[in-house]
DNA sequence: AAATTTCTGTTGCATATGCAACAGGAGGTG
DNA sequence: CACCTCCTGTTGCATATGCAACAGAAATTT
């Protein structure tokens, strides 16, 4: 993915935008799945936008878990919160899942006018708020999610979701039945249990990843 | 709390301020424990900042169970996600805690740019996008919380970030202990039991909302 | 083609947790 | 004071769930 198509730059007319990449001083890189691209023990004042592949923002707990917080993808951003917070969570950073490329700039650059005063600065404020929003609301639908106290209500919760972006019943899961047991924070096995007992108990058709629900 | 100290003219000169809040046409409204402030049933171009009081965003699921997903208190914004996302998300709803006062602002009167392009329209829209990431991090944090698989867990991922942030290991808990469950998802009267046992394990001392972490 | 890893699927067992039910205390209100 | 509501605290019971362990299928690498 080439810079100038990053989300950053929508709706700035392209003499602009050529302009700010070379002022913005962008550093891009290439990540191996396993790499770790980025951790956050001290304040940094740069964001990463992902421009292919797909990267994990990961915890390690106390305990040695490893949790995911968030799964990105082209053209979501990371790290912004530790750019702007004033303490700095713990343990936490970004991992390399799918080999990728990602373009840091600095959080200064975004936010400060330029001598010229320039719109196409608001506009890049604008997208970068438009993104975080997004961003907030994948979170707030993992804690729907998640509030759920069985792992039944948990796997109905978030297969309505799918069901109803789909506008159908049935839909195919984005990614394997592990992850979805990592994704709903539940055994994987206990999981797979629970499946079965809503299929026989004829709340939903499934075959692998594809998942259809009776209502 | 006045207009003129929100968030969202944080840095704006007050005699733009004074210009800006007359131009934005903003509602202002108080509200009663337990009234309904908004639903997001319709696409809505507007946000609510709180001024005084709590507001939750709540969500009622299929089992009729009553999820917090979000708590929000003075200089909060809700609704960003609504006027801003595509796919409108079901049974959401703004629901006022302490009673409270509620501004009303149109979203695109955040985001345009006015004729004169003046700076103050950036600022407002980095003070939004500040507020927003702040959002995230709280969002982001509950996850944390969550994905962990016990009540013990839970809570000791919980207890040690307020420890952190209080940067000594006991703290008094800023809500009920009924709230306490709701937040980590878990039954009270099953939370109860675990703090006991991690009580008698020497893992925590406690009193009522008093908390003290023994490593 | 062979080797290796990841994904899907299953089972037994111990126990953590949800649920229902109850009770005393604190605080607020008429 | 009497009444009410919310918060804290406890217990018994049924069961959902985590954990460990195993095995074949599918995908990926060598």
């Amino acid at each position: 993915m080439k810079l100038e198509e990053i989300f950053l730059f929508d709706g700035v007319d392209s003499s602009d935008k050529a302009r700010m990449i070379s002022c913005f001083k962008i550093q891009r890189r290439k990540y191996k799945p396993g790499e770790i691209i980025c951790d956050f023990e001290e304040k940094r004042d740069r964001v990463g936008i992902i421009l292919s592949g797909s990267v994990s923002l990961v915890r390690i707990d106390a305990s040695g878990n490893r949790i995911v917080i968030e799964d990105l993808s082209e053209n979501d951003v990371f790290g912004e919160m530790f750019a702007l917070a004033d303490d700095a969570p713990h343990g936490i950073f970004a991992e390399c899942e799918k080999k990728c490329e990602v373009a840091f700039v600095a959080y200064s650059q975004i936010s400060k006018r330029c001598e010229n005063a320039c719109l196409c600065h608001t506009t890049v404020v604008e997208n970068m708020f438009r993104v975080v929003t997004k961003k907030t609301k994948r979170l707030s639908e993992r804690i729907e999610v998640l509030s759920n106290k069985s792992i039944r209500d948990k796997l109905l919760c978030l297969f309505s979701m799918y069901s109803q972006r789909e506008g159908k019943p049935s839909f195919e899961l984005p990614f394997s039945l592990s992850y979805l047991a990592e994704y709903i924070c539940a055994d994987r096995s206990a999981m797979m249990r629970e499946i079965k007992h809503m299929s026989d108990d004829g709340l939903i058709k499934n075959d692998k990843r594809r998942i259809e629900m009776l209502i």
